[in-house]
DNA sequence: ATCCCGAGGG
DNA sequence: CCCTCTGGAT
């Protein structure tokens, strides 16, 4: 793919995401502490039910130092949708306390540390570096981010290492993180990986796998 | 009834 | 490497 598809690609999918006002806070560079939260609550369900507690639980727990002295069990009643919520409130309890003790309430913005928190792994600690930080720390490939940039073309690989090099190449380091948000978000909302809601994707005309009826081979 | 696919633990 | 954790979507 030409890096100015790949460019148009980009503006389309951060307007779309701009205007449905889903999932703002992980596009807002000022909290890290929410976005790392939200990261860890986005594991294995969907943005729409990650927004359904988010209000519950930044109202009664801002901040790490309130966080860190949460009651577990109503940490898990207002996370509960969200699932594997006795982990998550868990981790996000233990995350909470030792950015506290360790961190003065700061989170860390380097790949080594951020793994130390509970709950923390490559993935999300790349996306909290991106998003909070707009720090270089590549692109992180999940699933969506692999089943979408290979749908549209711009890789030709199932590795995701080689994924990572072939979407790092096609951007400018600026726009990494909001990239690799809004493939994550287009692969969860409209890019399924059954049944793909092409009738309302709005970037179907640079899409090769659209093109040729979703299908490959 | 089945899938989701990140993190952690065995 | 392989398994488990959970509610929600389908």
């Amino acid at each position: 793919m030409m890096k100015d598809t790949a460019c148009r690609i980009f503006s389309v999918l951060l307007n779309q995401y701009i205007r449905e006002d889903t999932n703002l806070n992980f596009l807002e560079f000022d909290n890290p502490f929410q976005i790392l939260i939200m990261t860890i609550l986005s594991a294995q369900t969907t943005d729409r039910t990650v927004n359904s507690v988010k209000g519950r639980l930044f109202e009664a727990y801002p901040d790490p130092h309130s966080m860190a002295d949460a009651e577990i069990s109503k940490i898990e009643e207002i996370i509960r949708p969200t699932g594997f919520y006795r982990a998550k409130s868990k981790n996000i309890r233990g995350a909470s306390e030792m950015l506290v003790r360790e961190y003065d309430g700061v989170v860390p913005d380097s790949m080594e540390e951020l793994i130390k928190l509970p709950g923390v792994g490559r993935k999300t600690a790349n996306i909290v570096l991106n998003h909070a930080y707009g720090i270089d720390a590549g692109i992180a490939v999940d699933t969506h981010v692999k089943r979408v940039s290979y749908r549209l073309g711009m890789t030709d690989n199932t590795d995701p290492d080689k994924i990572e090099r072939d979407l790092t190449a096609l951007y400018p380091q600026e726009v990494w993180g909001k990239m690799n948000f809004l493939l994550i978000s287009h692969g969860r909302a409209v890019c399924d990986a059954k049944k793909p809601a092409c009738e309302r994707c709005c970037i179907k005309d640079y899409c090769r796998y659209y093109s040729n009826n979703n299908f490959f081979g």
